[in-house]
DNA sequence: CTAAACTTTCACTAATTTCTGAAACTTCAA
DNA sequence: TTGAAGTTTCAGAAATTAGTGAAAGTTTAG
């Protein structure tokens, strides 16, 4: 266990510190509902740290309340499958790290520029909207379309290619 | 100018810190090449950051050395288009990010489990690694289809779900 | 070879982030 | 209503990360 404690170290690379990491860890990797005191004595760290490790994870939808009856503690279960939480960390990071530059963009977008050179900026600006644009539309309808077609996208992976070309020839033949 | 380099600030949520970000800022948005005395100016950081910042942008392999003949300087570019760059950036923090991720993985699955827990456990850990596998192939492989097909792609939008239908249909007819 | 014009390194300081633990708060059984 | 069992908050300590600037290192024209 302690070598799978390890293992939440890792979570500082994806968006959060690295007690908040093995907090995670420890309740995906458990399989049974999990009180924040036993978090705190698992981990060896103040009662504190957790509860707010706990409510960030919750803020990221990671993790949630999971009362038994008869019991007065709270317990903590993982909020879905592997899948799902994977998808809440980029929904959640998009939101964090994409999201707030875009609508600076949009911002910077607005007034017009000056000098000449103040314009070459604003092309470049008006460039990385755009593209950032299109990639987060994109990934949300890849969303929108469910797990189980996702799948088969990833599967036939570069194939998608010969498909569009297939696609496009038959376009062109019916005409 | 000044509202330009707001901009800096975002990077910050991109994986570098404010001022590397800054500088990156400064470097694409200029036309022209820009020695590190000029940036520190600019930002009003000291020489010795600079060189830091800079060293790491060349690390991202977003900004690279541009000689001018004749000058003793040295002056820096960005390392290629918009796209290259949001490329880059991507590649760079699967590295950091994915795939230590995943070799840890492939570590803690190599020994095996000896409580009833630990296999629980490891199972997850497991559906992890084949996930984060899966992505980062599909990915890859999306990456070497080279630009104009993925902004077909991209533009089909959910659309892809309809031709996989298509195709499907096409392969059982065929049979 | 030397000195001017640069760049890089690194020990130290500054700023920021994370963690603790005591105090305040909440809930509920008796 | 009380107090036991729990949770949350928050001021400040500890740890980490970023920034400075002086000294050491490089490169090249002369």
């Amino acid at each position: 266990m302690s070598a799978v404690m390890h293992f939440g170290e890792m979570g500082s690379r994806w968006g959060f510190n690295r007690t908040v990491g093995q907090i995670l860890a420890l309740i995906v990797l458990n399989d049974k509902p999990i009180s924040a005191q036993e978090i705190a004595d698992t981990l060896s760290i103040s009662r504190g740290n957790t509860s707010m490790g706990l409510k960030e994870l919750q803020s990221w939808r990671l993790v949630k309340l999971h009362i038994i009856p008869g019991e007065r503690k709270e317990f903590f279960v993982a909020a879905g499958d592997i899948w799902t939480l994977a998808n809440r960390v980029l929904e959640e990071r998009k939101k964090r790290e994409i999201d707030p530059t875009l609508s600076l963009l949009r911002d910077l977008l607005l007034d017009s520029p000056s000098t000449d050179k103040d314009k070459l900026a604003q092309d470049k600006l008006c460039e990385i909207h755009d593209l950032l644009e299109s990639v987060t539309r994109w990934s949300e309808e890849l969303q929108r379309m469910g797990p189980d077609k996702l799948l088969t996208l990833m599967k036939l992976g570069a194939g998608v290619g010969k498909v569009l070309e297939f696609k496009d020839k038959l376009k062109i033949g019916n005409k």
